[in-house]
DNA sequence: AAAACAATTCCATAGAATTGGAAGTATGAA
DNA sequence: TTCATACTTCCAATTCTATGGAATTGTTTT
């Protein structure tokens, strides 16, 4: 995963309302809630509702099917996965390899001479 | 970690950035990065870069220790930690399910012409 | 003390995200 | 066909976020 793909999935998670859906997306699997499902445990209005379905849809973490006139959202667990590499990997890995020839040595800083 | 604290920190690495300092300052290690090293290595104007370090610090992602006139910020790994296992308990449990080719997007209602 | 330096806060502005009522589209049932 | 249901898009109001120049705070040097 890159980095304008982590920003875009990252911003998705990061609302209250979009993640309370993506975590019941989760547990519920494969199978999926319509947005009538959503409403009914959320209790948000439906064009916010839909709105929001829209965001995660955009950061490829949730995709949706039909049935009839029913759509059903899904977790996608493989995007979420790449995320959570990507954090992993770049955010959470103080690599062994010092800083290339790009860094700037840090001044020492000098207390007060006494 | 609790959803509030979740939402926070995704939304403090939810932008391109504070993504990159971070990122740096991961890779750096306790050490850290003073602002002025940061300016540098970015580019970014010091009062957007105050911005961003303060967002980074309200979701208690960085921390920061003064020495003399320098501040230096370094990353919280404990954190970090915390909220990628909150991403993985909470939001890619059910990782054994697959749900990759049945998601696809739902089709899009097109505006008739008046 | 004054100057220099590191970094911050102030603040105005621009832009993006969120919200939900009203109106539209899609599908199946009567 | 017409109706009801499921869901979406439209749109405007509001609220959050991001940006960077100017002013300010804290610290060290001269």
């Amino acid at each position: 995963m890159k980095s304008d793909d982590a920003v875009l999935a990252l911003g998705a998670l990061a609302q209250e309302s979009r993640l309370a859906v993506f975590r019941l997306l989760v547990k519920r699997g494969p199978e999926g809630y319509s947005p009538g499902d959503l409403i009914e445990k959320l209790g948000i209005p439906a064009p916010t509702l839909s709105f929001h379905l829209r965001e995660l849809q955009r950061a490829k973490l949730i995709g949706a099917r039909r049935e009839g006139r029913f759509l059903y959202y899904s977790a996608n667990f493989d995007r979420m996965r790449g995320l959570i590499d990507f954090l992993t990997e770049k955010c959470c890995s103080l690599s062994d390899t010092e800083c290339d020839s790009a860094c700037v040595p840090i001044p020492v800083a000098r207390r007060r001479r006494a």
